[in-house]
DNA sequence: TTTAGGG
DNA sequence: CCCTAAA
């Protein structure tokens, strides 16, 4: 068959072998196709075409045939977002997966102001950046203790590394060279290299010229790209507990290395995790580029429309941990009431509860559950507190089978590499006083190991802040498990009492550190069929609010930067300072035991550690709704391939009709399709004249109104079978009613 | 988790 | 799109 007068052939005849074509259909299981299509003549018009990178899958969109397929090859932008998609597929960015971001994701579009601080190469942003975070944390840091000086030179020593790095970076210059292969970079990169920060330094390079070059047009794609190898967060390394930045001065504070910089340095293991954030990382990033409008995750056709779409802003992550916190405050304290009794859990927060919903079905909402944290009681004595990064665990879907497992992964991945990103935690430990012996530790900082992050030249500086602290957020937000390491040791039983454990008011808690692990599993999103840039936006969300608005532009910024540099352990300080406060042993707690996976629950200390993670409590959703998904219209093909699923599902099998007509298309769940076709029976009853937005054909809408018709007389009763295609509906709509049976076929 | 509706 | 009550 001829696609689109050819146009697929010579677009698919662009697509690196790598790239498979899966045909999708209502009517049929998706197939893949190797490389140049075979879509042959078992194309048909209604077949949604799905483009395959490689394994995983890096992107695809849905293209129907006959429609927006053709579009794409003609549509100079839709080419280019597809173009974009396929170079971060064989750019390094291997991964695929796309997280999805929850409703979250969000992206500035393209950049609006390209011009801007074009010039400026990403670098020196990045630079300039570090420097002011820097500045602040220290500042901010001053408070803290004494630990503050150490940390400051330690940053500086960690920023001029950096910066050496970077430079070298440039000069080298290697991989940006946009060759497909050197794509590999990244994940190369991120395993090898991580131990430079150059890292951080590549990718911007790379970015640029990649992004400058090939899309020369739109320089507003940012990526960020966790390269975290994720620490594993088991590691122990023993030198963990050395590096303490602090602690030579203050013998309460403890600081805890993690095993992540450990392991890069000695290149033990490291496996790289990176994950490939790049379909969500672009999303990201151009949001934040454009600031205006952030497109979601996914989708393709979002980035097609992208520029159009720019409208409604999340709340940016800066102004994230003021309203988050509000609304933590608020939600917070319905959700855990209990909390407020020890001040040190409102860092955390049950924000769990809030975002929950969502996440459900689809991938994408996972990471931006997993946020929140548990508190719980302990029985014993001190008040445990957990955090989990419930996301981790719960959002995984460990299917890979589908292409949105592939997603997931690649969310997860970076997720874990985030998570990977340990956190030094510098834990402090307070007094103990508490009668019962309470041991009061406070955590100074959580070290984050390395983030990549890929700017475009014409990012603001504002931009690149946010993104960094999306990043992180997301990072941080998603699940994040807390280990509790003594002597360097990960003690593993949570149920053990900090008195069994070791701990105790009376020790010094030098021994005493916190990790922060990844999820075991990738909480991540899904990457969006459609959507290329999926990413982390999509986590960022809740991420970002959870963390994000706790540690505030400034500050997680800071350690972003610092974690790019992983090998340096710079510190990243992300400042939060935790101050222990003991609580009673009644309120928090039992939780802890009940979930293994959780954090690490630490007994009596752990309300402190708990607040360590807590930074992240205000973010929590905070955004509470953080914020509303990015509206993303319906394209007339997305139109069609609800219209047709409907026919032959019925109105009342939402679940069934996101599986046959929108499995790839993460951002539509099966609400938003109910929600789209509730929308579209009320267009086909309105006037053209009072329709907005994208034109639908006046063919869908009466098929609209006939399906609808017809369902609503037929319940979509027998479900199962028959109603499939046989409805004709549209020839007359609402009559046949007892006929449910017949119609099938 | 889905469905079904209101907002 | 969001939020929820119900199932």
């Amino acid at each position: 068959m001829v696609v689109n007068g050819g146009g697929w052939n010579r677009w698919m005849k662009q697509l690196p072998s790598g790239v498979k074509v899966r045909r999708t259909g209502p009517t049929r299981p998706r197939r893949e196709f190797g490389g140049f299509m075979s879509v042959g003549k078992t194309a048909k018009k209604s077949y949604i075409y799905t483009l395959l990178l490689d394994g995983p899958v890096v992107w695809s969109e849905n293209l129907q045939y006959g429609g927006e397929f053709g579009d794409i090859v003609s549509n100079p932008e839709r080419h280019f977002l597809l173009q974009k998609r396929l170079e971060y597929g064989f750019h390094g960015f291997q991964v695929p997966t796309i997280p999805r971001a929850p409703r979250s994701a969000r992206r500035r579009g393209p950049n609006k102001k390209k011009t801007e601080d074009s010039q400026i190469c990403a670098f020196e942003l990045l630079a300039s950046l570090a420097g002011k975070l820097l500045q602040e944390s220290e500042s901010s840091s001053a408070c803290s203790n004494a630990s503050e000086g150490n940390h400051r030179s330690f940053d500086e020593d960690v920023i001029k590394h950096e910066r050496h790095a970077e430079d070298t970076l440039l000069k080298e210059e290697c991989f940006d060279q946009g060759s497909s292969e050197e794509s590999a970079f990244a994940s190369e990169i991120s395993s090898q290299n991580i131990g430079q920060k150059l890292l951080s330094k590549r990718f911007l390079h790379s970015e640029r010229d990649v992004v400058s070059e090939r899309t020369s047009n739109r320089a507003d794609l940012v990526n960020v790209i966790p390269t975290f190898h994720n620490c594993p967060p088991k590691v122990e390394t023993g030198s963990l507990s050395k590096a303490n930045l602090c602690n030579s001065k203050d013998p309460m504070e403890l600081q805890v290395e993690f095993p992540t910089m450990i392991n890069l340095e000695n290149d033990v293991k490291l496996p790289s995790l990176r994950e490939h954030v790049s379909n969500a990382s672009f999303s990201k990033h151009r949001n934040d580029i454009k600031l205006v409008g952030r497109d979601d995750d996914e989708n393709c056709a979002g980035q097609n429309k992208s520029s159009t779409k720019v409208k409604a802003f999340r709340p940016s992550v800066r102004i994230g941990d003021r309203k988050i916190r509000k609304l933590l405050t608020s939600k917070y304290w319905k959700v855990a009431p209990k909390l407020r009794d020890c001040e040190s859990f409102r860092s955390d927060g049950g924000m769990k509860p809030l975002y929950n919903k969502r996440k459900s079905c689809y991938s994408r909402d996972r990471y931006q559950h997993n946020t929140f944290y548990k508190r719980r009681k302990l029985f014993d004595r001190g008040s445990v507190v957990l955090s989990d990064g419930g996301f981790s665990s719960e959002s995984v879907s460990n299917s890979p089978e589908k292409g949105k497992s592939g997603e997931k992964n690649g969310f997860n991945g970076m997720l874990h590499g985030a998570a990977g990103v340990s956190s030094s935690v510098i834990s402090r430990q307070g007094s103990f006083h508490s009668k019962d012996s309470h041991v009061k530790l406070s955590i100074k900082s959580f070290k984050i190991p390395e983030l990549f992050i890929e700017v475009p030249e014409t990012a603001t500086i504002g931009s690149l802040r946010r993104t960094v602290m999306e990043t992180v957020t997301a990072i941080l937000g998603g699940g994040l498990h807390v280990g509790v390491l003594l002597q360097g040791k990960k003690v593993k039983d949570d149920n053990k009492t900090l008195h069994q454990t070791g701990i105790s008011c009376k020790d010094n808690l030098d021994g005493l550190g916190f990790t922060l692990e990844p999820n075991t599993m990738p909480a991540s999103p899904s990457i969006y069929t459609d959507d290329p840039l999926p990413s982390l936006s999509c986590d960022e969300p809740e991420t970002l609010r959870s963390l994000g608005a706790p540690l505030v532009d400034s500050v997680i910024s800071d350690a972003l930067f610092e974690t790019t540099l992983p090998s340096t352990n710079t510190g990243a300080l992300v400042e939060s300072n935790l101050e222990s406060v003991s609580c009673h042993n009644d309120s928090l707690t039992d939780n802890i035991m009940s979930d293994s996976r959780a954090l690490v629950v630490v007994p009596a200390i752990s309300m402190e550690a708990l607040a360590v993670v807590p930074a992240n409590k205000k973010s929590k959703r905070s955004s509470e709704l953080a914020q509303r998904r990015t509206r993303r219209p319906f394209s007339v093909t997305e139109v069609e391939a609800l219209v047709e699923a409907v026919e032959e599902l019925g109105t009342g099998r939402w679940r069934d009709v996101k599986l046959r007509a929108f499995e790839d298309a993460d951002h539509r769940t099966y609400v938003d399709l109910k929600d789209k076709w509730k929308t579209l029976v009320h267009t086909a009853r309105i006037s053209p004249q009072q329709r907005r937005g994208e034109p639908v054909p006046q063919e869908l809408l009466d098929r609209v109104l006939a399906a609808h018709a017809y369902w609503s007389h037929h319940q979509a009763k027998q479900q199962g079978k028959q109603p499939s295609g046989s409805l004709k509906i549209t020839d007359s709509p609402v009559d046949r009613n007892g006929v449910e049976g017949s119609h099938s076929s």
